[in-house]
DNA sequence: AACTTCAAGGTCAAGGTTAATCAATAACGA
DNA sequence: TCGTTATTGATTAACCTTGACCTTGAAGTT
């Protein structure tokens, strides 16, 4: 028997199918774990796990009465590929310069726009600040953190 | 039958639709309270929840004989204000909850998209990550630096 | 003007319901 | 075996609803 997470992950993405143009899909945490028969707080651990705003996902919740969990889809599933390209792009670190580069190159192939790049750009250029001024970080470790800071945002992103 | 507290937050703001581009409605607690067959101090938790500034909007009332309550819903138009907003909610530090509040609030009223918000979510939950595991910084320290970073994020879009 | 009335709205805490967190443990895979 | 991943359950936090009690302020009364 393949484990829990595996068959909790394959079934939510499932009810996005079903909903064919579905971009979200709402559950009540407390009924999905009975009838898997785990514990309500797998459900927690599936989510942290496999839908993240990393591969292309935001969850919304709300506890009390009528509570309900809701997930949202903004990109397709198994780009995978795309994905890894991404990732070597990147490397496991990265010049400025390439930085730059390889955000011109995406803006040029419509995979980002303009404000999309701003944010980016914003954040990147924030931990590097922070990682030089407050935490005294050497060049390289600043230019591995925004390397990874950057495929991190460029997952979610790139798969639409 | 859907909660009472998201029923009436839908009807107020129907009540803004209504009148248009109107920037405030006013109503009587105890008629609304009447109308919906709920206690009258629902009505405050709702405005308590709901018609927060960090959702964009401010409540003020009158008591005594003639007494009302009247919705503001802050004006988004002029560019600086809404920096300025985003600026005052944002502060030095602030929490998850709170951080979701001020972006689906932004989302709904059209400043960021999707997308945007996805890449926003994933860097700051990268910088929450980098402090805890990497740098084990405190809780408080780590809001701050994810307070400053959405700041600046923000400012480039919300300018737009 | 000072006082009283009383019709508004405000506050708070209790009680029930549901989700999130976290640390400990177990199971798995290299 | 060792390190990672999965699972669990106890505790904590968030949400909703209600109702008892408090505060304010306009209008009437003296």
């Amino acid at each position: 028997m393949p484990n829990l997470t595996r068959v909790i992950e394959r079934h939510i993405k499932e009810l996005f199918d079903v909903g064919s143009e579905e971009a979200s899909v709402s559950l009540r945490r407390k009924e999905l774990a009975a009838s898997f028969g785990c514990v309500p707080s797998q459900i927690n651990y599936v989510l942290r796990k496999c839908f993240t705003p990393e591969r292309g996902y935001l969850v919304e919740s709300q506890r009390g009465e009528h509570g309900y969990i809701r997930i949202v889809r903004l990109s397709y599933e198994d780009p995978e590929d795309r994905l890894k390209h991404v990732e070597t792009i990147v490397g496991d670190s990265l010049s400025e310069q390439d930085c730059k580069r390889l955000l011109t190159s995406l803006q040029e192939r419509g995979l980002i726009n303009a404000r999309e790049r701003l944010i980016i750009e914003v954040a990147l250029r924030h931990a590097d600040d922070l990682g030089r001024s407050e935490f005294d970080l050497s060049p390289y470790k600043r230019s591995a953190i925004q390397a990874e800071m950057l495929k991190r945002m460029l997952r979610g992103l790139v798969l639409a």
